[in-house]
DNA sequence: TAACCAATTTTGTGATCACAAAATGACACG
DNA sequence: CGTGTCATTTTGTGATCACAAAATTGGTTA
């Protein structure tokens, strides 16, 4: 219920959001969404190169828009360009992961505050399902859709505050931990995840501002806490 | 016919301190330095639609580079590309400027903290030389070459930390609110303006952290507060 | 004068090409 | 078995082209 992949739905609803079918950057849109997804879902390897003709042949399209949507990815910092012009995704070091974490408990918890009077009961019941959902997940060990729900669940609550600011910084931290997160859990699975959506669905249905904070804040901690020791065997 | 290789064009003008002028992506990076500059000094106004044809011409170059270098701007969230392709600089709004600011005074104190302690003393007689380059051009009435000023200052000092996550997402804001800060002044002069610098390198110099982050704190809310009055008579 | 419409120009987009630099592989030599 | 060297292939980059959509212009009419 969360990726609307409009198939059959002729109409050119501008919306200006993340994939226009039929505007004016049709075939960039595609392209964009689909390595984005690839990124957050962990797809693609850390300091495996990717190539441009070589993701437009999987794409089917030219390797115009994918030159650009590289670039566009590149800087936001999910890809990196190194001096030979390779494009990779970046490898990640204890600092770069010290960064993410401090930004994302600056900004996330902040962004969830600005969402709270912006939830309703039918929010509730989304980020419900999607929580039930990413709990089967896990016992399954599916990694992979676990990711992708948990970037939903989070995404869901803060696209309700609207921001236009916070929110694409957020978005680009999440695209520059994402593939290590995936590597990670390739190695230790999934049985050892812990969250904290249903504490943060009980502030919301109770509004409580601190408490969705704290749900928030101790999610990352918990969360990133699990990545943080494993960087240090790693390397 | 076609295929005329550029013989004469390819002029290595080199001298760009962070465009390699022989490296891989050279054009594209003295494009890409070339237009911050631009967006960072206010020489873009707001609203007004950029070309691609138009700034290829500009630069000299081919519309290639151009083309992904508007297109990683607006990632950034510096530029903007509308439903009909056109790419302009975005309009501030309240929200958005308000949000600008929240994100500012988040990041930007906790970036001066982790640059503090690799501040050496040749690092405060530069940011001494700029402030005091700054205090000459506010009573000129040069906005251009304050802004240039102003950034640089900033950026010295948060480019110590050796932030490779924090500091992009800083700059990336630094490029939103620029252009609109240049129009601001372009209405009401650079007379009233005041800064905390002052207080940040004395801070620095006796490295003292919590007085340098009162001072970047105290500057951003002080410098965002003129232009937060001014968008309200603005629109 | 203001509004409407058709012709013209401008603009972004996707595709393809040519070229240089880099990566890769094959192979001879120590 | 390792190592350096050379030919081949791959890859990013900048340029150009063709096309459709959008903006602009110019003229006409009410």
């Amino acid at each position: 219920m969360a990726a609307q992949r409009s198939v059959s739905t002729a109409g050119p609803k501008d919306g200006a959001a993340d994939a226009p079918s039929s505007a004016r950057g049709a075939t960039r849109g595609q392209v964009d969404t689909a390595i984005r997804a690839g990124l957050l879902t962990g797809r693609f390897i850390p300091g495996k190169a990717v190539t441009i003709r070589g993701l437009a042949g999987e794409l089917g399209v030219s390797p115009m828009p994918v030159r650009e949507v590289l670039q566009r990815l590149s800087a936001e910092n999910a890809l990196e360009v190194k001096s030979n012009g390779r494009v990779q995704v970046p490898d990640m070091t204890k600092d770069r992961f010290d960064e993410v974490v401090k930004a994302r408990l600056l900004l996330e918890p902040e962004l969830a505050e600005r969402a709270l009077s912006n939830l309703s009961a039918r929010d509730v019941k989304v980020l419900t399902a999607i929580d039930d959902d990413i709990d089967q997940r896990i016992v399954n060990g599916d990694a992979e859709a676990y990711m992708r729900l948990n970037h939903a669940f989070h995404f869901h609550l803060y696209r309700a505050s609207n921001s236009k600011v916070l929110l694409p910084l957020i978005d680009s931290l999440w695209l520059q931990f994402a593939p290590f997160m995936r590597t990670v859990y390739g190695r230790v699975g999934t049985a050892s995840l812990v969250d904290h959506h249903k504490e943060a669905i009980r502030a919301i249905e109770q509004q409580d501002n601190q408490a969705l904070r704290d749900a928030i804040a101790g999610d990352i901690a918990d969360g990133m806490g699990i990545l943080g020791n494993e960087i240090l065997n790693g390397t």
